[in-house]
DNA sequence: GCACAAGTACTAATCTATTAGTAGATTGCT
DNA sequence: AGCAATCTACTAATAGATTAGTACTTGTGC
């Protein structure tokens, strides 16, 4: 019964993030004048992603008062989550362990990234004794 | 004049790790039996699939006698560090160390799996001192 | 040499993401 | 109320990924 994870594509990222940090609720003309304030995509363009978006569940649509507004009903992290997992399965036939060190092996670390990383590992081992 | 990162797409995932696997040079014979062996692709999708990634770069292709036989010219890490370029641009507005932060924060991982991360860590720090 | 099997080239249909236009509705202003 | 600006719904064109069919070529066994 669990739904086919929610894979976001490149036009849908780059919109979501703008609500995520612009913050709930947005319309149409927010996410427009934050994201491409230069016009770099028409406005019906925008309005129809963001439509697409509620028909796969990750915004929803109300108003208030007069105006259309759009609500994420997807914590940012759990989208995050949802994409990795399948990017995960077709790059690492499924194993995030194999992708966490591929990506940490690879990946120009600052001190404070090595150090935080640390702490997330000491975390874990805590949790599992 | 650096060519845009190269991304794999699923089904070309699927070929591309059949193979790295399998080792080059192969025939669309070898991987039509090998990744589908129950005819879950039909051998002239395979076929084009192969001709595409050559068309990418991703592939070459010549006789070898009178069999034509593909090489991979990208080693599978390269591809992978790749495509995950773009996921992180896309997802994590590119930053690598928050990407592999994230994913070390929801890993299942086994306490060999930390281990391995921890060992990663050290060399890292080693060798930027 | 000829029939048959396997492989190759070419074509094309389908599907989905992305982009945007147009027409009609709504709202704000005078 | 009338007009202009904005917004919404609907439609559709384009592009690229995926799938596979068909016709042609090549090689093999008799």
């Amino acid at each position: 019964m669990t739904r086919p994870p929610i894979e976001l594509f490149p036009a849908e990222w780059e919109i979501m993030h703008t609500i995520w940090q612009a913050g709930d609720p947005v319309t149409v003309r927010d996410v427009v004048d934050r994201a491409y304030p230069n016009g770099e995509k028409a406005y019906t363009t925008v309005q129809t992603l963001m439509n697409i978006l509620v028909k796969k569940g990750v915004l929803s649509r109300s108003k208030e008062g007069r105006q259309i507004v759009y609500t994420s009903t997807m914590a940012q992290h759990d989208a995050l989550h949802s994409s990795l997992q399948g990017a995960a399965r077709r790059m690492f036939q499924g194993s995030w362990g194999t992708m966490a060190s591929f990506l940490v092996g690879r990946a120009n670390l600052s001190p404070e990234e090595i150090a935080r990383l640390r702490r997330i590992l000491d975390e874990k081992e805590e949790d599992a004794s």
